[in-house]
DNA sequence: CGCCTATTTGATCTGATTCAAACAATGTGG
DNA sequence: CCACATTGTTTGAATCAGATCAAATAGGCG
């Protein structure tokens, strides 16, 4: 049976390949790892800070988060994630994980022993390419996290946030439009760029005003796209995106 | 002549061992890598954002910072980097520099072309693991750094930056003191954690007035660690240090 | 229908910014 | 070795972006 038989592993296939080119072996490699999959219900943790979890997960349907308690009280989400994604790859070589993730909507999560993905590593030098490229990645929407955090207003920060997310979105969708299931709720959007939820919701409603964006019902919609880069001083290179997604929303001035 | 012969890459080795371990021949692989050393003056960009560099380099000597600039005024920087350290390592494999890179002290930079390194990691697999831990090892401090940014009021924000810096500029030098060279300015610390310089100024002052640290002419002291690991809601294990550096620091409550 | 969660609104307060100017330290060239 | 320039630190005052508190409204769903 070919690789693109197992739905489990295709999403994180996919993702894989817009990190690197893989070769139909590695692809097949990876299609047989031994996953063991779960439903998770929305709102739960899948892994918490300060575990030593002997296996790693990846999405394989549905949104989570990974965030930081930051005095006993305050919580940073640090990233999102999608179907494809891994959010917890790091757990393969540093023993206690500095972070919990939880599910956003309800999520089909398939797990990894790492003890499977190191012997994988070993065999496919391309795919430790592939995570360390993945990683590296990673680390680069961090700083642009960090520079957000750190030097952006609100409403910018909103915007900005808003366009990583709708490319990385509708990257996993098939049609291109400008419409996308978007179950992240305000509070979720400040806790991941540290703003209030009651000041969340007001810029939401600044950049409304302004015919940007329609939010309602779970639904995002952009109305003005090149206006909203603006908005939210953006520009997509950060991501590494390759030309899999939507051609017209990333190169669109 | 055995690696330790190499004043170059030594520091370059001394880090990647707090990574991982190595064997002597990957440690003699590194110390024969091609590389061409400068020195390069205080506040000087080494790179630049937007840069397709051919080299990575790492730092013999002196003190760098990453940034980037937000809304071409803004700067924010994402990390400090110390001997050892190799701030563009992403190069070998990202195309384009998403920071620039800046010396802060006078520095003496060592640069390697991206072919040698790719060479290296194809030939000794564990130097990969070594490069791919190390940006596993960036990534978690940039969340930390997110967390501290977005959630964190500005005293508590600045103490654990001086936490976290002193701990990695002391890993450094041979003595275990409470004192070190601290060459980074009260501007630099706000671009950090995107704070005003002014309220910087205002906030040291009251670490000091609570006698946590004595920080004057370049030097910092820190006169109360504990309490000041307490005031900056610090704790270390994000950093990852091997026991190689000042247990005593690290350890005590 | 009634419960729960998410969004919205209003009013008040404050941490942090901005602007402007003084002061201190370090280094440079005459 | 001192005058001067430069860079970093400190102080004060005015202002503002965003937080907090509290309560109302609106959806979704068993």
């Amino acid at each position: 049976m070919p690789y693109r038989g197992n739905p489990v592993t295709q999403p994180f296939i996919k993702r894989l390949e817009s990190v690197i080119s893989l070769s139909e072996i590695e692809k097949e490699a990876i299609a047989n790892l031994p996953v063991r999959t779960t439903e998770i219900k929305g709102d739960q943790d899948i892994v918490r800070e300060g575990d030593r979890p002997t296996r790693m997960c990846f999405i394989v349907e549905g949104v989570c988060c990974s965030y930081k308690i930051v005095s006993e009280s305050k919580r940073q989400i640090v990233n999102f994630h999608v179907p494809g994604d891994a959010p917890d790859l790091q757990s393969v070589h540093l023993a206690v994980l500095d972070i919990s993730i939880a599910t956003i909507t309800p999520c089909r999560v398939a797990f990894v022993q790492h003890e499977a993905i190191l012997q994988l590593c070993e065999q496919h030098p391309n795919i430790t390419r592939a995570f360390w490229r993945h990683t590296l990645i990673d680390a680069a929407i961090y700083r642009e996290w960090m520079s957000s955090i750190g030097r952006r207003p609100a409403p910018v920060r909103i915007a900005h946030l808003l366009c990583e997310l709708f490319l990385r979105l509708s990257a996993l969708s098939l049609n291109e439009s400008f419409r996308i299931d978007f179950p992240i709720t305000q509070n979720e959007i400040g806790d991941a760029l540290g703003i209030s939820t009651v000041h969340v919701n007001r810029s939401l409603q600044a950049l409304r005003r302004k015919n940007l964006i329609a939010l309602k019902d779970g639904t995002l919609e952009i109305l003005d796209w090149s206006g909203l880069r603006r908005a939210g001083d953006f520009s997509p290179e950060y991501l590494q995106l390759r030309p899999s997604v939507p051609e017209s929303a990333v190169a669109a001035q």
